[in-house]
DNA sequence: GTATTTGCAAAGTTTTTGCACGTGG
DNA sequence: CCACGTGCAAAAACTTTGCAAATAC
């Protein structure tokens, strides 16, 4: 049994097909909102409802399974736990980088240990403007 | 004349009553929601609908009068664009910290050169745990 | 068997929009 | 004057909730 069924019973919880295919959606996805996965999710079974989706990605984000953030202004984006990382978000043309947990903490690091914060990096989420929109902003 | 109000005009816009009351409600506030601007100007007058409230807030954001982040998972929070400044909000207690400008610039400056990438710090904000929550939650 | 989970439908919250009226310049 | 801005009411977008039926264990 992989580690997050275990995850799922050591919590108490069941393991659903519905379950299944949620977190097997946001792995493929990549980032993806409530909506999103749904789609994803219809793509290959009729069997769920988007309440469902909106109940399980809840429930999979508690157990740490998955982390979501906010990459536009509306909508919350889920993705996989594996490879913590953070986002640099294009306002110019809604791109997103992705930057490694390590180096963000390098950067952040330091400063937040000055107030005694704890960042949570598979959330952080960086507005602003990406190389080509920038010069475009001229 | 003061200068937003010289901005808003020089971006062809017209000064109205419920414009000089938002953004003051804005400043007074510090940080608010939509909804908590509304209740703010209420307080002074009844002269005004929420959906002006929503329509003026996207303009003074635009003009760069005053700022938005996400302090909360829901809910866009306006601030003066007066001190740039980022937040570290504690997800434990909802507290968010306020960092300058100066110094975020310092930690994430280098790492967003790297990619090219231009911060908007007046927008950042940092979830994750404040000291005190980080050490109850052991 | 039974406590958890799901589907469904309904309601809740927050934000946007169309349009006639009002008003700043 | 008249183009821009506002109020109002309705709709849209998104999310949550109550409850009976289904199901994991």
């Amino acid at each position: 049994m992989s580690d997050w069924q275990e995850r799922l019973r050591a919590s108490g919880h069941r393991l659903t097909p519905q379950r299944e295919l949620v977190l097997a959606a946001v792995e493929t996805l990549g980032h993806a909102t409530p909506d999103e996965v749904y789609a994803e999710v219809r793509r290959h079974s009729e069997a769920i409802n988007l309440s469902t989706v909106y109940r399980t990605l809840e429930l999979l984000d508690e157990l740490g399974l998955i982390r979501h953030a906010h990459l536009t202004d509306r909508a919350p984006t889920y993705h996989s736990a594996g490879h913590e990382h953070s986002h640099l978000v294009c306002r110019g043309c809604h791109r997103t980088i992705s930057v490694g947990r390590a180096s963000m903490e390098g950067a952040l690091g330091p400063l937040a240990a000055e107030h005694g914060f704890v960042p949570d990096y598979g959330h952080l989420s960086v507005f602003g403007l990406c190389a080509s929109c920038a010069a475009a902003d001229h």
